[in-house]
DNA sequence: CCGCGCGATGTTTACGTAAACATCTCGCAT
DNA sequence: ATGCGAGATGTTTACGTAAACATCGCGCGG
C-alpha cells in the first residue's frame, strides 16, 4: 500500500514522460518540504536522533512513507566516512566449510547493521589476490574478512587499504593478523583418540592438500596423537578435499591389510572412502572404521552414517565479525588467534577393530 | 613496494602521533597538490578521459603511488548516481544449487567492475524477505538478484526501490521480474525417459518442498512425462531437500515391492534414498534405479555413483548478472523466463529394471 | 602579424547527508 | 512579571568526486 502509493505519487511528478525509472530519487530535502520541516530534522528523524517532538516525528514519518524516502547510502557514507560494510574475500565456495562460514558472516554482519560485500577469488594465485585486494581498496568497506589460505595473502599485503582492519578465516597468520579458526588440532586429536579408544592399534589418515593450513594442522595433531600414544604412524595419503580424491585414497587404503581405522580430513573424502572401502568388500564399520572431519549435513546419510568432527562454522562466522567491528570500532589493529572448539559427533563409521587374523 | 612507501609517506606525514589507522584518507585534492595539478585533472587521470596530456598523467599517477590514493566510492557513488554494485538476496546457502549460482553472480559481476552486496535472509518468512528488500533498498545498489522462490517476495514487491531492476533465479515469476533459471521440465522428463527406456514400468518420485517451484516443476514434468508415455503415476513422496529427508522417504519406498525406479528431486535426498535401500536389503541399480537431480560434485562418489540431471548454475548466474547490467543499461524492467539447459549424467545407479518376479 | 580555434587545464558547483552551530520558544523559578 | 535555561528546530557547512563551464596558451591560416 505505502510503497505503491509513493510511487504513484512519483509517477505523476514525473509528468507525461512516464515510465522512467532512474529519475532523480526522493531526497531528504523533499522529505523536509513535504513535512514541513527541515532536512536536518528529517536527518534526525531517519537516525533515530532524540530532540525531536512526537507530533514533529510523525510527521515526517509520515512524509517519508508517501514519498517512499530511503536514505541515500553514499551520500551517508560520505559525510560519515564508513560504510557499514565488510568485504569478504574468498576462494572457491566449493567446499562447505568456506560456504557455512561465509552465511554465518553475512547473517552476523546483518545483525550488527553492516553489509556484506563479497569479493571471490576465482583463481589462488597471488596476482588474482592482490588483484582482489586492489578492488577491496576502492570499495566501500570498513573492514575484511579473509576465508582463505593465508600464505596467499602475503604478497598482498602491500596493498592492503591503510584504514580496514582485516580478520583471518581458516588461517596460522595470528603474528600479523586477527585469526579465528576452529581448533583444527584439538578435533583431529578428539578423532585420533576416539579410534584408539576403540582398540585400533593405530589410524590412518587421508590428509587434505598440502597447501591448506587446516589440513596440515589437522595432519600435525594426527601424527603426533600417535606419538604420543607410542603407535606406528603410517605415511599418510593426500587428497584434495573432494570426494573423488576420498576415493583414490580409498582403493589404495583397501589394499593395506593392517588398516582398521581411517582419519579423513574432511567427510567429502570421507565419502569416497567410504565408497572406495565398498566397493573393495570391505566393511564398514565392521572391518574398517573411518572418521571425518566438517559434519557437513548430508555426512549423517552417508552409508553408513559418518563418525565426524563437528565444526561450529556459524561460531566462526560470528567471531570474524565480531573481530571485524572491535577493529572498526577501536581502530587498532588487533592480532593472534581465537580458536572454536569443535565436537565429536559419533554416528555409525567406526567401532572396535575386527579381531586379529589367525 | 609501492604500497608500503605510500604508507611510510603517511606515517611521515601524520606526525608524532603514529600508529593512527583511521587518519583522513588521501583525496583528489591531496594527490591535485603534490602533483601540482587540480583535482579536475587528477579525476580525469583517474577515470582514464582523454584531454590530458601525457606528462601531466604520468605525474598524477605517480603522486597518486606515492600518497597511496585510492578513490572514494561513496563520493564517486554519490556523484555518478549509481553504486556498480548488484544485491544479492538469498535463503540460505545449505543448499548446491544456490552456493554455485551465487558465486558464479559474484564471479560474472566482479569481471563486469560490479561488487556483490550479500543480503541473506535467515528465516523464509515474507517478514523477513520484506526487511530485506528495505535493506537492499537503504544499500547502495543498481540492481538485485535475487535467489529465492519468488512467492514469498510478493508481498515485499511493495517496498522494492523503485530504480533497480530485479532478476529473479529459480522462480516462476516470468510475468512480473526478468528470470533466469534452469530448465527443470527439460531436466526432470530427461529423467524420468530415461528410467523408463530402461524399460522399467513406471517411475516413483521424491519431491522437494511444497513452496519451491523448482521443486513443483519438476514435479509437473515427471508426471506429464509418464503420463504420455501411458504409465501409472504412484503418489509422490515429499522431502525438504536434504538427505535425511531422503533417507525417510526412502525407508517407504523400500517398502514398495513395485518400485523398481526412483527419480528424486535433488542429488542429497537420492544419497539418503540410496542408504535407505541399502539398508533395507535393495541393491541399486540390480533391484532399484535411482536418478537424482543437480549433479553435485559428490554425487558421483555416492554407492553408486549416481546417475542424475546436470544444472548448468554458472550459466545461470551469468545470465542473471547480463540480465541485471542490461537493465541497469537501459532503465526499463524486463520480464519473462530465461532457460538454461540441463544434461543428464549417467552413472551407475540406473540399470535395466529385475526381471518380473515368478 | 594577428586572431581564431582547439586542446589542455583550472574553477565552480551539485550530489545527499549529518555534524556543528545558531536560533527560537516555551515553562519555571525568582 | 521576567529572565534564564533547556529542549526543539533551523541554518551552515563539509565530506570527495566529476560534470559543466571557464580560461589559458599555442599553432596555423589569412
Amino acid at each position: 500500500m505505502i510503497g505503491s502509493a509513493g510511487a504513484g505519487d512519483r509517477a505523476a511528478a514525473s509528468g507525461p514522460a512516464g515510465g522512467a525509472r532512474r529519475q532523480r530519487r526522493v531526497s531528504m530535502a523533499d522529505v523536509a518540504r513535504r513535512a514541513g520541516v527541515s532536512s536536518q530534522t528529517v536527518s534526525r528523524v531517519s537516525n533515530g536522533h532524540p530532540g525531536v517532538v512526537d507530533t514533529t516525528r510523525r510527521q515526517v514519518l509520515a512524509a517519508m512513507k508517501e514519498l517512499g524516502y530511503r536514505p541515500n547510502s553514499a551520500a551517508r557514507a560520505l559525510k560519515r566516512g564508513e560504510f557499514r560494510t565488510i568485504g569478504i574475500i574468498t576462494f572457491s565456495l566449493s567446499t562447505t566449510g568456506n560456504v557455512r562460514t561465509l552465511e554465518a558472516i553475512a547473517t552476523s554482519a546483518a545483525q550488527h547493521g553492516y553489509a556484506t560485500t563479497l569479493l571471490p577469488v576465482a583463481i589462488p594465485t597471488q596476482d588474482e589476490v592482490r588483484g582482489a585486494f586492489t578492488r577491496l581498496g576502492e570499495l566501500a568497506v570498513d573492514a575484511i574478512i579473509v576465508i582463505m589460505e593465508v600464505h596467499l595473502l602475503d604478497a598482498a599485503t602491500v596493498s592492503l587499504p591503510p584504514n580496514v582492519g582485516v580478520v583471518v578465516a581458516d588461517s596460522d597468520a595470528g603474528d600479523r593478523y586477527s585469526v579465528v579458526d576452529t581448533d583444527q588440532a584439538g578435533g583431529a586429536r578428539d578423532a585420533v583418540r576416539h579410534l584408539l579408544d576403540l582398540g585400533h592399534e593405530t589410524v590412518w589418515h587421508l590428509a587434505g592438500p598440502e597447501e591448506s593450513f587446516a589440513a596440515q594442522r589437522r595432519t600435525d595433531a594426527w601424527r603426533a596423537t600417535l606419538q604420543e600414544a607410542g603407535r606406528d604412524v603410517p605415511a599418510p595419503l593426500r587428497g584434495d578435499w573432494s570426494a573423488e580424491s576420498g576415493y583414490r585414497a580409498g582403493l589404495r587404503l583397501a589394499q593395506e591389510p593392517h588398516c582398521t581405522a581411517i582419519f579423513a580430513a574432511n567427510d567429502q573424502m570421507a565419502l569416497g572412502v567410504l565408497r572406495a572401502l565398498h566397493e573393495s568388500g570391505r566393511t564398514v564399520p565392521d572391518q574398517v572404521s573411518v572418521v571425518g572431519f566438517d559434519d557437513i549435513p548430508d555426512s549423517g546419510s552417508f552409508v553408513p552414517p559418518l563418525t565426524t568432527v563437528h565444526q561450529d562454522f556459524a561460531e566462526v562466522g560470528r567471531r570474524c565479525v565480531e573481530g571485524a567491528l572491535r577493529q572498526i570500532g577501536s581502530d587498532a589493529e588487533e592480532r593472534g588467534t581465537t580458536l572454536v572448539p569443535t565436537r565429536l559427533v559419533i554416528r555409525r563409521s567406526t567401532a572396535r577393530p575386527p579381531a586379529p587374523a589367525g
